[in-house]
DNA sequence: CTGAAGCTGTAAGAAAACTTTCAAAACGTC
DNA sequence: GACGTTTTGAAAGTTTTCTTACAGCTTCAG
């Protein structure tokens, strides 16, 4: 849409009368800072009245400024990217048809975006270094979450020693309460399924166990029970929250580990992947890709 | 003064009221979507009242959640809002020190829009006409995967009745395999996990059961063998293969059979979530954030 | 268990943002 | 220059956003 808003303003800044080409150009000119303007301070700035900016905006196609900014948010725009063609086409075609899945897949992407960007951040820095250091790693999550807590501990198993997925079945958490030696804890955790989480994390905290979180964006406690806390995007139009991006976040969290770990590491996961040939049939290296 | 702002926010994050955590943690994970936001739409997203909100700005030492959003336009003026400039800069800044993240962020995106353009093939409509409809939905996953299909079972639990997760530590398939009455099959399969899925999967084609495969994009059997197929990205320029887009497309999938199933299925939803409260001890309703 | 302090939400009210109406100004056409 | 059309702004109205007042709830010390 932002593409769309682009070549729109363009066109009234060629063709359109002079109160639309100078609000024209003075959008284009500070695109990035609209989403603070409001509609009366457009007007001040531009040398219009208020009613003239709320035109304007309809004949955008938008039903006001606020409208305007709305559709701003988590919108990709025209941004000259790889997979632009099929992005463009894709929301051109739902658009019309189904324009939540439209929205729902910009707010997906601005997910990844933000996923992407905790990569970069200090925090992330830490814990890869601590996993790839700490002789034990337990892993945890629960109900759903658990799913992502197993395929974590799976993924980091073929890199390293000593990972355990902790097990909630014994009715504590023993093992990551009670051993020896310097440990760390990766938690999923997500808002609905709290309880049990939080608990751990205040025993291990408790321990000096050092913990990482993994959860949504609405988790109140984790900041001040754990380590690092990482918070991924849930929403995204849908009828209820998704935390799939955790998986997202959890393998390029895997990646980062895997080149802290340097060398020695690739032998190991062929070792790995051997075994799990050997007892429960798989095919091919994962490693095979690289092999090029 | 933004940082200045960061700062307080984790503070606050970190000892403030339950509240003020929840404000303070959603904020900071979502501080580039703030200028697009209003108290109103914060107070829901976190679940507060509207003057927690304006409270909040106050003890944050801001007039109102207005001011803040002024005064973060003059403050942080170059941080980019929109999430086009968001990707560029992550793209500029990541090209130096990390390339292959910022490859690893595009093909991330292709494979996110490649799922949500499956949502739109004929396909997808077939699936979801069957999941909504069939008496008994069995679901399975092995290794890696099992993950997936766990957290998709649980996922329609919540929607239907007659989900079940396929165990294989029984040894067989007789659940899915000798079962009566109409019934349908998904099955979550990567390429080095293969051997199950497969024998699985011509076990239940022989028996009539429809299949639905979702799989990465080097299945060689699936067409042949299943009613439909479901390829996602695997390779985001990583050490090796993440199977985590499986998350966003069977997520995607609950949701449309969510619509099709219609009205009676929020009330379902409510009381199953009912359930897994009085149980597992989960927090809050799913569907609170429709609630508008 | 009790009472006080602090936190939070509901409901109603104030302020801001936006729209509508209408008349004046600008523009183009003859 | 006169006339009709289009564009624009002032003023008043509507909706949205934020604040205030107050009461219920939670928490925690005694």
């Amino acid at each position: 849409m932002a593409d769309d808003l682009r070549e729109k303003l363009l066109g009234f800044q060629k063709d359109g009368s002079r109160a639309e080409r100078a609000l024209a150009g003075y959008m284009l000119s500070s695109l990035s800072r609209l989403p603070f303007e409001t509609a009366a301070s457009l007007a001040l700035s531009v040398g219009v009245s208020e009613p003239t900016v709320g035109r304007f905006c309809r004949a955008l196609g938008y039903h006001s400024f606020r409208h305007l900014k709305e559709s701003l948010r988590d919108d990709i725009g025209d941004h000259p990217w790889l997979i632009r063609d099929r992005l463009d086409e894709f929301r051109q075609k739902a658009r019309e048809s189904e324009p939540q899945l439209s929205r729902g897949l910009e707010l997906e992407i601005a997910g990844i975006v933000a996923v992407y960007e905790q990569a970069r951040s200090p925090q992330w820095a830490e814990v890869v270094a601590r996993l790839a250091s700490v002789p034990r790693i337990f892993v945890a999550g629960f109900q759903t979450e658990r799913g992502h807590a197993q395929y974590f501990a799976n993924q980091l198993t073929y890199l390293r020693d000593g990972v355990q997925l902790v097990d909630l079945s014994a009715g504590n958490f023993a093992e990551v309460l009670l051993g020896e030696g310097e440990r760390a804890l990766v938690l999923f955790e997500a808002r609905h399924y709290a309880r049990h989480a939080r608990l751990l994390a205040e025993a291990a905290r408790a321990q000096g166990v050092p913990v990482t979180l993994i959860t949504d964006r609405y988790c109140d406690w984790g900041p001040s029970l754990c380590n690092e806390v990482f918070a991924v995007a849930t929403q995204f139009n849908q009828f209820w929250d998704s935390t799939a991006h955790m998986g997202c976040l959890g393998n390029l969290l895997i990646n980062s580990v895997f080149t802290a770990l340097g060398e020695g590491v690739e032998e190991r996961v062929r070792r790995t992947s051997e075994l799990y040939g050997r007892f429960t049939g798989h095919v091919g290296n994962p490693l095979s890709h690289l092999a090029k």
